[in-house]
DNA sequence: ACTTCCAATTGACCGGCGTTCATTTTTATT
DNA sequence: AATAAAAATGAACGCCGGTCAATTGGAAGT
């Protein structure tokens, strides 16, 4: 048969996105597959091969999707006060933005990708714009430091957040999970600019 | 058939997760299955079901492995002259485990269990054993500080280690990987420190 | 209205997977 | 030698990712 429904090939890439999007937040990875996609947008598995490369491919661009989520989560992110204010509300962002979206944002970082695979520009782009939003956040801190030295502080300082957010969003053990996870984050961030202001 | 080896059931247990360990340490999660396992050892698929509950148990104890080699590492660390020299000891200790064993440190926090399979005691047991390990280095910098407190910064730093090692762990992108990780825990642990430290 | 054409869609097919379990083979015991 | 128990098998089930020749049905041309 052909062009049965009345979906465009726009639509159809769309409803393939959101049915693996809602498939991965209500089951996991594991739970993700391109029949069970196929099933769930009511069409056969080959049809996902006609818009998609693979399964990872579909990945790959929800990947994508998600960090320009991310970056537009942070980008709208007001200056505050104060540097640290303002690193403070980042860093809180960040962990919301994995709290609301657990599953999506675990996928960001935790599935490889084939390695012959090369991750698209946007993706890398985007990564990079959020670490240097961190950077200009910090710089004010770090008034007579070099860019270089700036760059390392805050690639440091950021992998620091995501550590709390990672160990957070397993929801394991009864210390650092969903409930805790923007105290400790501030905890780290508080500490860590302190650190970097006082001699 | 039966006994046709002469492996004990010790023995063909500890095969089964040996080839397991090596075929995710080469080609990765996705590789391992309990039909390819079977093959490297020479035996068939329903063996490893007399031994393993399932594919998932394997994998449960290897990060049950993996924790307990972890904690055998932290706890080799000898205490430094300083608190912060210890601390940054511990961080390149775990930094450098992680290194060591990429694909199987990824395993103990990427691997999701099924929900209905709990975490062996001694897996839970361990973390907290590193938990402890790095509240006993950071307790001297906080002297005035209650068992809450400690109990917090040491943890938030953790988290902070540990992102910095899974970022670099995952190579991608040129500023954090495996070869600058060490220079960013330092850094992260240099900072926090001295934010502790100083008022 | 009728035909032609072609993009859209299908679904059978391949090889592989996790897991189960009745059956077979081997060892140990009597 | 006979028997019981243990160990290992491999066929079977229902899934999976991915391919592709065949089919369908709307659009365009007449």
């Amino acid at each position: 048969m052909a062009r049965r429904s009345s979906h465009t090939p726009e639509e159809l890439r769309q409803r393939i996105l959101e049915a693996a999007q809602n498939i991965i937040e209500r089951e996991g990875l594991i739970g993700l597959s391109a029949r069970e996609i196929a099933r769930s947008i009511g069409y056969s598995p080959g049809t996902l091969y006609n818009i998609f490369e693979n399964l990872d491919d579909v990945l790959l661009t929800l990947q994508t999707q998600m960090m320009a989520s991310l970056v537009d989560v942070m980008k709208a992110v007001p200056t505050a006060e104060t540097p640290q204010l303002t690193i403070d509300a980042l860093a809180h962002a960040y962990v919301d933005f994995a709290l609301d979206n657990k599953r999506m944002w675990n996928l960001l970082f935790t599935h490889y990708l084939p390695s012959e695979m090369a991750a698209p520009v946007a993706l890398i782009e985007n990564v990079n714009i959020v670490s240097s939003i961190v950077e200009s956040a910090i710089a004010p801190l770090m008034a007579k430091a070099g860019k270089l030295e700036i760059e390392v502080a805050a690639k440091a300082l950021w992998a620091g957040v995501h550590g709390v957010t990672a160990i957070a969003v397993t929801d394991k053990g009864p210390t650092l999970n969903s409930a805790t996870a923007h105290a400790f984050a501030r905890q780290l961030v508080t500490t860590y600019t302190r650190g970097l202001t006082c001699k």
